[in-house]
DNA sequence: AGATAAACGAGACGGTACGTCGGGTCTTAAT
DNA sequence: ATTAAGACCCGACGTACCGTCTCGTTTATCT
């Protein structure tokens, strides 16, 4: 960024020109082929309004995955904790991999060498999702559907680690019948074994 | 690539400067900060060498995994399950991250673009340690250790998910403890409890 | 210029802060590293208060320009025509080079670009003093100093064409010694000898 | 300049292409106007190869101004005096004013901002002429046709001062006619009357 | 041993995009 | 209604790398 533009006079016909132009660029080419130039030339925007607003590349993207990623935004709670286990996952599988090559994951990678925007992703995008995971553990474990000691950081892992491990690997993401079988086998690890049921999880 | 070399009569120097510093570059900037012009200055080499033997610089990177991954020792087995696969875990952190920045990691992140790298990447790195991984859970199964139904596959996501989960979003890896608890989890996860499984535990 | 301000609602103080920053600039950095956008910021005025009162970069130069030459004093006549052409050519010259990098040198340079600046500054600071000038040679003339058929143009190229001559080729101005020997032989060739002309000089 | 380029490597055709395109540009939109990536579009010639030749705007069109002068290079030396030396004096004026906006005066301008420029200048096409200029002058006054005490900084002075005076206001450039009556002006200026011409010269 | 043919270093080249600067226009708020 | 502030579009700047393309010059085989 060149300095502190701090105004309420932006103009929000170019911050809006700006996001769509973004949007429309990734879809077609992907994140990978994104670029300034062809952002501003697109949104009919100078180049400069860019670099006004945003510090890089990914500031922009992450501003366009935050619009779209605050459409799902209420964390289900239905009752069936598996079942709404597997409706926070299948939400960010979609995140992940809206089209072949997503933004989102451009935006991950690029955070590696960016440690301004790997703060942003992070606390705009990523610990909002894993605090309302954890939400619904707790609620889980408050109605005793799991043990007091159950290690959230663990069942975090353990759910969403796979998906991960596919997007690296450039893998297919699980399907649902899968992300049923995940969950089921990560409830049975938090819960253990049942002869031991009560003197392990009152202690 | 401009034509087919084909030749023995490639300098073996020339390609030892050229993967010495790139994992020095990488080292220093990472992988994402990487160009090929700084490979060939800095291998007092020049850019139609590197061109001419590797097709992209994911392609001189991936040779420099296959000589990190070539270090691998034999599939451990001691007959402690539990323990075999912290090692197993470990020797993949280790490849992952000996240095804060290093080429694999970048590579790997990096390879969400470059479908023939992830392909490479999978082949000559990935799936070598997951058949590995496989044959120890099958002599662990033969020994009883697992029951007959145990799911390979979710194994493998469960165990080396929490890797790519923390690669992804550019955590620290799991340290020692971590992992003991991580495989407690999965083991027990694998085998259900023989009896009353339904009423306790998921339920 | 963007429409006609026509008003004495003009504020005198943004006046002045934009002559007083754009002296002080020139100065600094030459005529030709001058910004309208460095205007303005010295001068603590917007870019819009400058456009709206000044039709170019030039205009304002050209403003400041005036102050400089009101100061002019009345043409000397001290009887000594030699004497007299000298003070004046030294206050063109002490115009043009109060200090190493002048207002008055960049513009009348930067002039070659712009006509409007050009004829500007030839109606407002060049011709009165070439008419003070003529006024001087022409009392000379009836006083029987200059001949009858003097050539008063050729004596203003002669005489003002030097200093010219070291602006254009970024010399230093004449010192007064050398300026002396101008005037003498500038006088010297308005003088034509009574006799024995053709043969001993130009022949 | 990036770096020392010190190749006969250079492509001619690019160099070409580069000083034709500075030509019909500067010919076009007058040396204002010019600009490096228009040079460059022009030239179909990357940008580099232009930064990596030429330190700046004002080098290439020297260079383009070389060619041109280097045309017309021969002293004249007919044994007239006052021909020759409007000889000179025409390939000055024509030098200058080829076009209502020369790319000469425009290297002029920018010279006095850029040193470096402004010694190429110096060193290439000025010093060369005042050398020829003064060359002739030596031999008319060993032939007797000049006094052996004239003054050739004045002369050059009285003859080149009155082209940029005119240039500098924005004049247009003497005609024929007036250029003899300036030279007889000249030349009878730097020959004393003759009634003192034996105790003067020589003494 | 000399010839020959490929790989090699060097780096010029046409491009694309970068991030910055300043120009000149326009809008908002405040005085 | 002028002003300060500054956002805005635009065009150019000079730089960094890209991947391609010569140039001689090694260097390693094959006569």
């Amino acid at each position: 960024m060149v300095k502190a533009p701090n105004a309420p006079r932006r103009r929000e016909s170019s911050r809006l020109a700006v996001l769509t132009a973004t949007r429309e660029l990734c879809e077609e080419n992907g994140y990978g082929r994104l670029t300034i130039e062809a952002i501003a030339a697109r949104a009919g925007v100078s180049k400069m309004t860019i670099y006004r607003w945003w510090p890089s590349k990914g500031a922009v993207v992450l501003d366009l995955i935050d619009e779209a990623a605050a459409v799902t935004a209420d964390p289900p709670d239905t009752g069936d904790l598996a079942a709404d286990l597997h409706t926070q996952l299948s939400e960010v599988i979609n995140l992940l991999t809206p089209q072949p090559t997503s933004p989102v994951t451009g935006v991950i990678t690029e955070a590696q060498y960016d440690p301004d925007l790997a703060r942003a992703l992070r606390e705009r995008l990523i610990e909002p999702r894993i605090a309302k995971f954890k939400d619904r553990l707790r609620r889980a474990q408050e109605q005793g559907q799991l043990p007091v000691d159950a290690d959230f950081d663990v069942a975090l892992d353990l759910l969403f680690g796979p998906i991960y491990h596919r997007l690296a690997l450039h893998l297919g993401m699980p399907d649902p019948d899968y992300l049923d079988t995940l969950i089921t086998h990560v409830l049975r690890a938090l819960n253990p074994p049942p002869h031991r049921l009560d003197g392990a999880a009152t202690a």
